[in-house]
DNA sequence: AGCAATCATGCAATAAGTTGCATAACCTAA
DNA sequence: TTAGGTTATGCAACTTATTGCATGATTGCT
């Protein structure tokens, strides 16, 4: 059960409500993790029924009311825990993959084009990410030791971004490189 | 539905039992994918009741029986027609980069033996990446259009594997570099 | 005036994935 | 000889995640 304990940590410094979560979700941790509204809220849940996490209630004109959850005592100690516990390395199982295993001649030119995309896709998150990064963490030998831990997940997403950018360039050159079956 | 079509893919070249693709799943498909047997007998179920597989019972001695899939026509279409389908972004979900939101005098120890185990599993992993990359994809621009892609995918598994490495290296140097609370 | 977007939460149904167990025969090494 | 590993498939119960829908006020744009 991870999820959860991806909630508990983006509530460690701030309260939020489900919404606000969500959102959260697809900055800070949005590299390594997504997670839809409805899961989200299904989770917040869970962990108010366990005594994780304490909600509240904000009464707010011009907006629906929001539901503020934040992490009690339970929930602290419980997410310290949970690190000391055993975590083993989780694929991607992204249809890409598979996708080029596919790869042939009816499909060249369309996969192609999502290779593309892709790497268009990854410019603009490594352009945020970069941001981030220059802004909060461009000193990272003097942070505070909790913000170095979310420093270097910072910095392996945007290796890994890099890397990816890199590796769709070489792909591309690859595959058009190859001559159609129709040209002489 | 992506398993389903993972499982198709390794079905591609090959007829296999479900035991056999799940071993096939370790190697070959193996950077980008992980599933467990009963994951696969139960997605074989499917896909033969709707007709994308068709079953065969070999009966061994010294063996028991193997029940072996191949991929029928209707299963080779629907694999064909799924490539030019919407495929989005995966994230890896994996607990490492959440357990390093928590990084924390506490568990600054645990968590680096953790990198260190993490990386040492991918050192081995891109040993035996690198040894199939040597023996079936040494050169890579004559290989035939669908073997391409799948070393564009093993090529882009193993960028990924000594990225991760460098990053560790650097992770680890830097979470050595903190004064532990308890010395001068 | 009307339309899309944002804020905010939720239910219900289904699909996907995990955990734990069960069976059964063979092979290998201590 | 007996314990552990490999080959081989599967059920049942459960958790996790996705899809589709519903509600409803406000804000900003055209």
């Amino acid at each position: 059960m991870a999820l959860s304990h991806a909630i508990m940590t983006a509530l460690l410094e701030d309260d939020m409500s489900g919404y606000e979560l969500a959102k959260a979700f697809d900055v800070s941790l949005g590299f390594f993790w997504h997670a839809s509204h409805q899961q989200i809220y299904q989770q917040l849940h869970k962990l108010a029924e366990q005594g994780l996490l304490d909600k509240e209630t904000v009464v707010q004109r011009s907006r629906p009311d929001k539901i503020l959850y934040r992490l009690t005592e339970a929930g602290r100690e419980e997410l310290a825990q949970w690190v000391f516990g055993p975590s083993r390395v989780q694929e991607a199982k992204d249809d890409l993959w598979v996708k080029l295993y596919n790869l042939s001649e009816a499909n060249l030119a369309h996969l192609s084009g999502e290779l593309r995309q892709r790497r268009d896709e990854m410019m603009q998150r490594l352009y945020l990410y970069e941001k981030i990064r220059r802004r909060h963490y461009a000193e990272p030998d003097s942070l505070p030791l909790r913000r170095k831990g979310v420093y270097l997940a910072l910095l392996a997403g945007i290796r890994q971004g890099e890397q990816f950018l890199a590796w769709c360039d070489e792909a591309l050159s690859m595959l058009s490189n190859i001559d159609s079956p129709s040209s002489p």
